[in-house]
DNA sequence: ACGCTTCGGAGAACAGTGTTCTCTAGATGG
DNA sequence: CCATCTAGAGAACACTGTTCTCCGAAGCGT
């Protein structure tokens, strides 16, 4: 503003002293993710993240309302600078997966940041065009309209999940011992070999697959279920379009069923 | 234990104030449980459930080694007799989806509780049969074995996730204005009617299906996705096995590709 | 260059948290 | 009846989120 006008005398004096930052929500978000990553999701607190930038804790709350608002502030960075790409009809699968992996790794991006996420407001400006964009990808996958309204928060809501159990067990293993991954997984190999094998013959054969993610296999695995899952509702959308009229013996549509077209008067 | 023993004379005037039922770590999870109904999961500490005995705080911790504990007791009851049927091949669709529905009803049964559920150790002795039979009712359907060991971690993920976020909403509900639900899907549904539409086109035309979950359609909808995904594999498994040694032009395994057998030799 | 207003940060305070300590009262074993 | 042991009481500690008052420095008009 003043950089417009020509320069006082005094004005030398009055800039001598800019050693002070101007304090902004940004900065504070900084400050939060800097104590987020050090000392975890438990120990993060308006103290904490005041004394990270050598302010008293009640300055932190001219810029930001209270902590809830402080932890969505975090949880929008996730979102920044996160564009989907156009929605490709040929390459949607691979589209998706590309979605759900960027999330996890933004997710993993900062300790225990899927549990601010969890708690986060879908609704927000910042969120919406992402949200968008998932959609107008399910659409043009050729689901139909009410798989295509959930599929992005089902999808989301697995991702957050994950991340989150992910986050809970490595804050388990910090906290208990301070076991490196190779021991925890060593550890829990040993934990389902002893189990009594009259009881648990399941769980059993399948130890190695039931180990603990410390890969992206399992996440890459889960993603793949659900998109298969919804594969499936555009492959029978599209045999139902086909045979449109004139309804042939569709082998596969057990569990369909009719759906009522949602249109209300008020809109 | 002194029952049977012959009454001591003074025993009369010991059994006169039996007025005080002995703290247990049932009653103090009971208690527990009736904090967290009346006050959410914020404000349940252990003076309110310490209170709601009536009862000094420090007495807790005689019978509960720490907060956390008392959060993981609560989660186990989660499984309190809670047997899943034997798996049959023939109906393990709805089986799974019984499963799901279940775990749902149960994390609403208690507000919040999905909060705790979340942060739960899934590998408590309570919670093993469980797992036990849920990856048995996998195989039984035919899936691979890594497909198997990570489903019910998959299905049992999305659950928690979707009664997180539900349990949230709730909360803002709760919290912003006392709106009742109808007021509210009706403030949502003319939030999306007031977005731009040159911006958010696909966010508008499904409007109706973007609406928070307020009834089961849309959890029943998502597990249904997720069986079908699991569906496939079994499918793909149950065609290698018909075609092995000859791979013939299986028309719809597009995406699945070569799969690695995962034997390994220390089972 | 002066005075005035404005406002961001400082510091103390309040109510609440999980946890631990000491101590007493009441039940238990002889 | 007495000694013992322990479950519960109460106070205390180190925190937490939030709000209050107050001060000092920056910005303005003159």
């Amino acid at each position: 503003m003043s950089d417009e006008l020509p320069a006082l005398p005094w004005d030398r004096a009055r800039r001598r002293t800019p050693a002070r930052i101007p304090l902004t929500p940004e900065r504070i978000v900084d400050a939060a993710y800097t104590v987020l990553d050090r000392e975890g999701y438990e120990k993060l607190s308006m103290r904490q993240v005041a004394t990270e930038l050598g302010v008293a804790v009640s300055a932190l709350y001219t810029h930001v309302s209270s902590k809830d608002e402080l932890l969505e502030l975090m949880y929008l960075r996730l979102f920044r600078g996160w564009t989907l790409p156009d929605p490709d009809p040929a390459r949607w699968r691979e589209q998706v997966a590309d979605f759900a992996r960027e999330g996890l790794k933004r997710l993993r991006g900062h300790r225990d940041l899927a549990r601010i996420s969890m708690t986060g407001v879908p609704f927000s400006p910042e969120v919406l065009p992402q949200m968008e964009r998932l959609v107008s990808l399910f659409r043009v996958a050729g689901l139909p309209d009410r798989v295509a309204g959930a599929a992005g928060d089902i999808i989301s809501t697995f991702i957050d999940g994950f991340a989150f159990e992910e986050s809970m067990l490595e804050n388990r293993r910090r906290g208990s011992d301070g076991l490196s991954w190779p021991d925890m997984r060593a550890h829990l190999r040993q934990f389902f070999a002893d189990l009594p094998p009259d009881r648990f013959p399941n769980l059993i054969a399948l130890a190695d697959h039931m180990l603990p993610r410390d890969e992206d296999d399992r996440f890459d695995l889960a993603v793949e279920i659900i998109i298969r899952g919804l594969a499936s509702f555009a492959e029978e959308a599209a045999e139902n379009a086909a045979t449109a009229g004139h309804p042939g013996p569709t082998a596969r549509s057990a569990a369909g069923g009719p759906e009522e077209t949602g249109e209300r008067g008020e809109g």
